[in-house]
DNA sequence: CTGTTAGCGCTTTCAT
DNA sequence: ATGAAAGCGCTAACAG
């Protein structure tokens, strides 16, 4: 038994108990069109008999394919990676591909680890929200077909999830309803999307003439908004636009423990709708599309393994405001 | 430049650029202790300048050890899981081996599919969760070398979350609270957790007197917890035990719609914790351990991988109640 | 259609 | 301490 679990049946040994050569054997599999229908009967059911399982390890030595990709994220824990892990995945199953998953924990360090370790062993590698600098990230690029994900670097695809349009809204929302004050809690300084959402929120803050201050925390986490908190209510403002949904729901946390209420007292907005309705009272928020950002990415990702040039695509993804409970007017 | 991107050094053009053997290279890196220091440093010099990186493939194929392992689950959308994944990533890195990560969508052929599709890159496996019958399961393991989360099948080694306890003290603590009449919402029928809960729930309520009645649900998810609701309510019962927390939030949601007020009226707890505190209300629930099981579970693997006879190794996790605040005396 | 012959890049005896 | 040579299991020209 345990003889059976070692190793296991090679194609030569196939080859001889079905009278044909190695490579008959070889061919049965992936081109069976090659081979004369009765041959290929012969020899798959001489191979099922035997056990048969072809070699991954080795088919990929040979052909330099091995069928897997790559996919590093900050952070899996974050509510917002799991829809697009889920999506990847079904989308490189569609093309019989593995997923090998990486997490950074949030650090370019481990995220450049990662990316030398696991890029021996993929085809290619699709780069969810990178805290690595452009530099490195274009190193790796030009040793493996790469595609990025909120992340906007020329010269590599990149599918761009493009919170501006929805954080406009949503500051505008805001203005509608009567705020003066407002505060955007700021994400990672490494995170693309946090520097667009901060600037579109200031933009449209401007334009409307209202106040913005901003927050910085450096981890997106549940506790990062909790402890935001003291400092935006120092700040008098009526209103906060968070980074993401888990620090909008640590603000709201924070304030209840407060005693303010959402939202007679206070309007927060989170970001990427990555806990949908999950919650009472149910977060107002910018859509997400971490799905469909995930699906596409992959799809990019495939057609640059095949057409090798893929020009600069550039991938934008449309978002807007969720208006549900956690806003309403001004106090 | 596709030139560089193609291929990559090899062993050969290292050993011939710094006038040594290939097998010295091999050994510079794999054996350096064989080699003068003066040899290896100089090799990995040329190396260096060269860009060369071991080829992952070409070695597997070569030692029959690739360094991956597999790890499937049913849902990574499922909070449950993504902490679990993170701790057993961690504690695969610690081995310096690669996670390949599956998604089952908790579908039991599916989840087949992924493990014979894994199962020939991977040094073994780590199954949570499982959705397949005993006789699949132990026709895989029997294959791969193999560690369950969750599941109780003999022979193989596998970490099991107990919350029968932590679902005994819940129902204790609604029994206390004066609850007479309450209703576990049950999960996937294929899950073991889910049968271990209802067990507990059963024995522990008729043990107190209590009358508990059982309400199915097949998919863990927030819309079946929303979908249950009224179904709850026409058996009057004062409180819910849920499978999960996932679906105790859609109980949430589907009593606030309903105008039924929580605590006051009616208690709810879920299971997991994998919600955390992120809630408002915060969730009554059982203590979850997702991610000390990934984090067990890999580090069993571990084990299996080297003495390849483990017995029959079963680590039980312990859980417990959390009371927070979607529970309270009995209207 | 099918067999022969080289490798893919690395590790590993076996010599030296 | 280092080199030479033989594969690991499979695919891919190149012949027939």
């Amino acid at each position: 038994m345990p003889a059976e679990r070692k190793g296991g049946v090679t194609i030569s040994q196939v080859a001889e108990a079905a009278g044909v050569a190695r490579s008959s054997v070889s061919r049965a599999y992936t081109k069976p069109h090659m081979l004369s229908p009765e041959t290929v009967d012969h020899i798959k059911a001489v191979a099922k008999r035997l056990g048969y399982v072809p070699n991954h390890t080795a088919r990929a030595l040979s052909t330099g394919r091995n069928g897997n990709i790559a996919l590093i994220v900050p952070d899996v824990a974050n509510p917002f990676f799991p829809p697009l892990i889920r999506a990847a995945q079904a989308e490189a199953e569609r093309s019989d591909l593995c997923v090998f998953l990486g997490n950074s924990e949030e650090d370019a360090e481990k995220e450049d680890k990662l990316l030398g370790r696991l890029s021996s062993q993929v085809e290619g590698v699709v780069l969810a929200s990178p805290r690595l600098s452009d530099e490195r990230i274009l190193a790796h690029a030009s040793r493996k077909p790469m595609v990025l994900i909120n992340r906007n670097v020329e010269g590599i695809p990149r599918v761009l999830i493009d919170s501006g349009t929805g954080v406009a809204e949503a500051t505008r929302h805001l203005a509608e309803l009567g705020h003066k004050r407002i505060v955007y809690v700021s994400g990672p300084s490494a995170s693309w999307s946090n520097k667009q959402r901060r600037a579109a929120a200031r933009k449209t803050a401007t334009a409307l003439g209202l106040e913005l201050s901003v927050i910085s925390a450096s981890v997106p986490s549940f506790e990062a908004g909790l402890q935001a908190v003291p400092s935006i209510l120092s700040r008098k403002a009526t209103a906060a636009i968070a980074f993401d949904d888990v620090m909008a729901q640590g603000i709201l946390a924070g304030l209840a423990a407060r005693g303010v209420s959402v939202p007679a007292d206070f309007s927060v907005v989170g970001c990427d709708d990555a806990l949908g309705a999950l919650m009472v009272p149910v977060l107002t928020t910018v859509s997400g599309q971490s799905a469909e950002a995930g699906k596409v990415s992959v799809s990019l990702l495939m057609q640059l393994l095949q057409s090798d040039a893929l020009g600069d695509a550039c991938y934008m993804l449309e978002t807007h405001l969720i208006a549900r409970s956690t806003t309403s007017a001004a106090p």
